[in-house]
DNA sequence: AATGAATGAGACTTCATTCAT
DNA sequence: TATGAATGAAGTCTCATTCAT
């Protein structure tokens, strides 16, 4: 029994490790060359496999870029998680600020892959509805969160949270990827303005 | 003399017929077959021409969808170039709701084609620089609407009026961009929401 | 050492099993995907066995097949095996038309697998082999069958019994094959008319 | 006018000599390998011409195989067209017994491309479907041979024709495909069995 | 101005088979 | 006896674009 086990661990292991550096070959092929470039041949000569290997573990491309992509995503999800329970608008104005902060200088800081990522969602339809699933669950934790303000009377009762929620996920997306394509960023004007109109509008 | 120029003028005739058949066979085919499964012998073949006369007037397939796209463009221009000098908050609150809607009518109008278009800006570089081209255009346009209500003390005159247009185009063109991929549509409603958070925010 | 023997028993008995899984995954994936199209894999996922086990018991894909149509052969065999010996032209010629009769019923029976040993036939020279051997066991058993009618001054003693046979042979695969290939099928119609032109020729 | 005329012909006459080529090269690269093994690959670099070029002219490997094939079929076609109008029994046997043997003689005689031939219909789904159709061409003409015979009283009227004509063409079809895998062959023999048993059968 | 024959790089994929455990 | 991870050869086919006419 004992040696099965041992001899089972053995192999998935090894399995595991040729697994995890076809991914991290991927990873670099992707980042050098662009999604649309980027080909399998280059992947498994950089990971050292034979060229049937890679289709043991993953389909095609989309299929191991989405594996990479949704590692990325899992630190941005941390940053939706954040609790969100505001007393006041202040409050509330600060938590909000500092959301957007983070997700803002995530993406930065994950520049290079999330450039990818943007050519990847344009070319690829499998992964442009991954995409879609992403922000579909920004935008549950953001309705949620609105829900909450309006609870507790913090925010207008009148406006359909989900549809709001869209609305400033859409902003915050839109601006995530112009940040990523750019070199020199403000962060900090943009997660100011982004924070007034959401809370307070442009309007006297 | 004249006999020639009336030949030249007999040849650009046909010169810009067959330009044209280049075109509305194009606009079909891509509509038909969207923009990655379009081929350029799909289009000549619809227009009756030979190979190397779509090459005479377009260097390539994003060129000629480029045209096709300005043209649409033209529509949307329209819409942006509508006069904005509002007197009071309520004034300016109307002029833009009123604004919104045609804009997202207009695409949910042009759905089909515009479909085209994210797919062409998703995969082809070249049209996604003219689609930003365009964006900026808009956000041009906003940014001075925004400045001529703040010079009337209408808006908040702490914000950066170009981040403030960037912020509101991104929503509206994420919100068109949504309705363009659904056949249910519930314009109404978002013209309100986007409206309303515009001018007056979330919280109360 | 009668342990060992128990033992190795036990060992045969599970290898036995294991190689008859093996083949009934085997038909099963056969006859749903044809020869050509069915693979290794989907055979040892059916037989829930490893892809090494299915070499320890067989050469390659061809051996399986192989040992399948021997085993639907068998049933040919016995057909074939009928004794012969007719007393009269009469005699003969219900003989021959029961055992024409007997063996396109079972090509029609067995019309699944027998449509894919067709098509074995065609793409693997090893199968293609086999097919010859099994007709000229069945070519020899009808030679001798001619010969026998010849002795007894039943049939023509001028004609070569082995060419004949095969003839004779040919026209009778030909028509189980195109029976196999059929829904609908009027082995009545085919067995009279074989069996007439066999014993009587076409013209008067 | 004319020189329109001249320019396309030209152009035609290099794209048939094109096409020519390809088709030349092919042969060669089919009696070479037979059909499984030879590729697209090996047919361009004979016949010169760049990658795509086949695929201009050609869909594939069997249609290009498919053109090949009938052309060799058309000198079939002639044998089958012999005129068959025969008065008496022995008239008949005679014509008949011409008819196999050029049939044969021409298939031992094409005997290289005719075993490809038979390596394709196993291969080739549709190059099986072009056989049948060959098939049912020959059958159909013997099929209208028999009828004659039957309308003057020469034949057995009772007797299917269409179902004589496919027995009879099924074991002429089934020496030839011996005669062509054979290297030493005796035509005459086979030639006279079979029109022999087809005219007056086996039994005496 | 119009044509259309020719090009060719190269991405993708499959699956029977091996061999170390 | 049983396993299953790894292999890799090889062939197909597409389509934008050119350039001689």
């Amino acid at each position: 029994m004992k040696h099965e086990i041992a001899k089972l661990t053995t192999r998935q292991k090894q399995a595991l490790e040729t697994r995890q550096r076809l991914l991290e070959a991927s990873l670099t092929v992707f980042l050098e060359n662009g999604f649309q470039k980027a080909t399998i041949s280059q992947i498994i000569k950089k990971a050292k496999t034979g060229y049937g290997t890679a289709y043991v573990y993953f389909q095609n491309k989309d299929e191991i870029f989405m594996e990479l992509m949704e590692h990325v995503m899992e630190k941005f999800y941390e940053v939706a998680k954040c609790p969100f329970e505001p007393k006041t608008k202040k409050e509330a104005y600060d938590m909000i600020q500092h959301q957007v902060r983070l997700f803002l200088k995530l993406a930065v800081q994950e520049r290079k892959i999330m450039k990818v990522v943007k050519e990847a969602i344009g070319v690829s339809p499998i992964i442009e509805k991954k995409w879609q699933e992403i922000r579909e669950r920004f935008i549950k934790r953001i309705t949620e969160d609105i829900q909450y303000s309006q609870q507790n009377k913090l925010a207008k009762t009148d406006l359909n949270s989900n549809l709001v929620a869209r609305a400033w996920f859409y902003a915050n997306e839109m601006f995530m990827w112009e940040l990523v394509n750019q070199e020199e960023s403000s962060i900090d004007e943009i997660v100011l303005h982004l924070t007034t109109m959401y809370t307070s509008g442009l309007y006297v």
